[in-house]
This record gives C-alpha cells, sequence and structure tokens, in this order.
DNA sequence: ACCGTTGTTCGACTTTCGTCGAACAAGCTC
DNA sequence: GAGCTTGTTCGACGAAAGTCGAACAACGGT
C-alpha cells in the first residue's frame, strides 16, 4: 500500500487549515497531540470506520500525520515538529482553544 | 443595517479555521493585515460583488474582521489584536506561509 | 427628483464535503 | 484454508459552500 505524505511545504496553507477545520479531525489532532503513536481504531470518534479513515486520509494528505503500517493496523502520530516549523504557534493556537463541543 | 459581528471567544475554533482555508478570503486577510481600514470595493480578487460581499461576510461571522458603515461604503478592518490573545501566532503563522499560486 | 455608486440579498446552479453500508484487501491465528 | 480483525475503497446520498446575475436598498451629487 503506498501511503501519500507530502512535503509539508508542498501543501496549500489553505489545505492545512480546512483539515484543521472539523470538529472531528480536529479531535483527532488533539488526540494525536498527547505523542507518541496512535492505532486508527483506537480513535473514540461516534462514526463508522468508513469516515474515520476519511478523515485520517484527509490529514495525512494535509501534511499533518504519517503512518506507520505494521501488519493489519496502523500507527498514526502528528507530524508536530515539522508544523511548528513551517507554522510556529498555530498547532499551540488550535489546541488551546477551547475545546466547545 | 444591523452588522452580526460575534465574540471572538463565542465563535468556535472550527469556523475561525474555515473561514481562513479558503483562498479568496485569505487573500482579503493578507490584504487587510497590511493595516488600516479598507474599502470593500477596494480589494482586487478577481470576482464578481456578489461573491465579495459573501467572503466579507463570512470573515466578520467569524469574528475576523469588523466593519464601518460611512455613507454607501463600508470600512473593513482585521481584528488582528483580539486575534493574537486568544489565538497566539496563528494569523502569524498563516500570513507568513509562502503565497503559493 | 433623478441618476450613479456602493454594497447586500435572493434564487439558482455547480462543486465539494461528510457520512454511511457494502464490498474488498491484507494480515493474523488456529 | 477458514475465519476473524483491521482498515481502505467504492458508490450513493444529503448538506454545505462558492459562484454568479438580477433585483433591491441606501446614500450622494447634480
Amino acid at each position: 500500500m503506498e501511503l501519500h505524505e507530502p512535503e509539508l511545504r508542498d501543501v496549500p496553507v489553505t489545505a492545512v487549515l480546512a483539515a484543521l477545520a472539523d470538529d472531528v479531525r480536529l479531535q483527532i489532532v488533539r488526540t494525536l497531540a498527547a505523542g507518541g503513536e496512535h492505532v486508527c481504531g483506537t480513535f473514540e470518534l461516534g462514526i463508522s470506520k468508513a469516515t474515520r479513515s476519511h478523515h485520517l486520509k484527509v490529514l495525512r494528505e494535509a501534511g499533518l500525520t504519517r503512518t506507520r503500517i505494521a501488519g493489519t493496523s496502523r500507527y498514526v502520530r502528528l507530524r508536530r515538529d515539522e508544523l511548528d516549523r513551517l507554522y510556529p504557534g498555530l498547532l499551540d493556537a488550535v489546541l488551546t482553544a477551547p475545546t466547545r463541543s
């Protein structure tokens, strides 16, 4: 399986912002921001696995996450260092924002 | 004319991000970031005035801009101080991003 | 009062997006 | 290999967003 993980500098800012402008994806990012790798299936999102797969794809193709395949599972992690370097303050601003349901 | 200009803290982060996640609106924000007030009609956007009006409304209702009415013109300005206070780094990160396209 | 300017609002249309069930692919275990 | 688990892909659907022309409203000037 070929995973499309673009260079962050090749992704339009608007695509990065659009990826973050969704409640479900923001919840995923918040979870990932705790650090480390997370298995796709362990997110508590209240959506179908098809939709979860879709959102994770959006995040990955926006350059926000990286995915490692191991067996039947996929381990996702936030590309925090790269994000902080290219968009300093962005992630922090989004993550420290109040979690209005 | 009643202008809807919400308190920034009452706007969901996702709405702020969504407002910024559009090329036309980002161009408007970049122009406004130069400082001062700008008359609606002076933006060079290559779109119809109906569409321009729509985008300015989105920005205003996302808490990003403030509009002052004077005669038949409207003067728009960026709510930079409030934005920097509530989302430190966000605007800078977006504005310093390469202007691809 | 008339006309031009400025900007909003109203359909209408097209495209994009979020969502799901079903089918599929790949791996693990027995 | 059979069966289970994990996750993606494929339509399909409804909702939302971007776009426009046309109509409208408000103001200013002559």
